[in-house]
DNA sequence: GCTTTTTAGCCCG
DNA sequence: CGGGCTAAAAAGC
């Protein structure tokens, strides 16, 4: 398994690739490999606002439910934001439970779980909600 | 399987 | 702007 940093205003962010497929994404840590040209590209596009969707090979883990979840919020356009409550209106389910499952997301970013916001504030997000704020600026969106 | 714990939410006063 | 409430998933047993 090899990982590649790459830096923004926030941080740094560090992606996980095993032959091929990205496993991990975390923030705040610096690493000194370099993965997939191929996928770094897509990355570095996207973190100068030059991209707005990835095509790449992902491994995952997780529930039926996660997937569920994630597979969901992929589907939310560039820009754009939902809540966790119209998001659990879709499945059925309750807006905690969105939470939780976005909560274990391992692939923020390629998961665009920083599109989902709580009905009155901007929600939680892992290693901090000034991500959040920086990948919807990103994007355009004032929040 | 059942019970307890946890939750990145919500709603109402 | 708290507090209480709640459902539902995951962890624990």
């Amino acid at each position: 398994m090899i990982c590649q940093s790459f830096e923004t205003e926030c941080g740094y962010i560090c992606v996980y690739e095993e032959n091929g497929h990205v496993t991990q994404i975390k923030f705040n840590e610096k690493c000194f490999g370099k993965i997939d040209q191929n996928i770094a590209i897509q990355i570095e596009d996207y973190l100068q606002g030059r991209r707005q969707s990835f095509n790449f090979p992902v491994k995952l883990g997780g529930t039926a439910f996660q997937k569920k979840v994630w597979t969901l919020v992929r589907e939310i356009p560039y820009g754009h934001t939902e809540t966790y409550k119209q998001l659990s209106e879709k499945l059925k389910t309750s807006p905690r439970a969105i939470g939780q499952a976005l909560k274990a997301n391992p692939l923020p970013v390629y998961f665009p779980c920083h599109r989902v916001v709580a009905k009155k504030s901007i929600g939680g997000f892992t290693g901090g909600i000034e991500w959040k704020k920086m990948l919807l600026k990103i994007e355009g969106c004032n929040f």
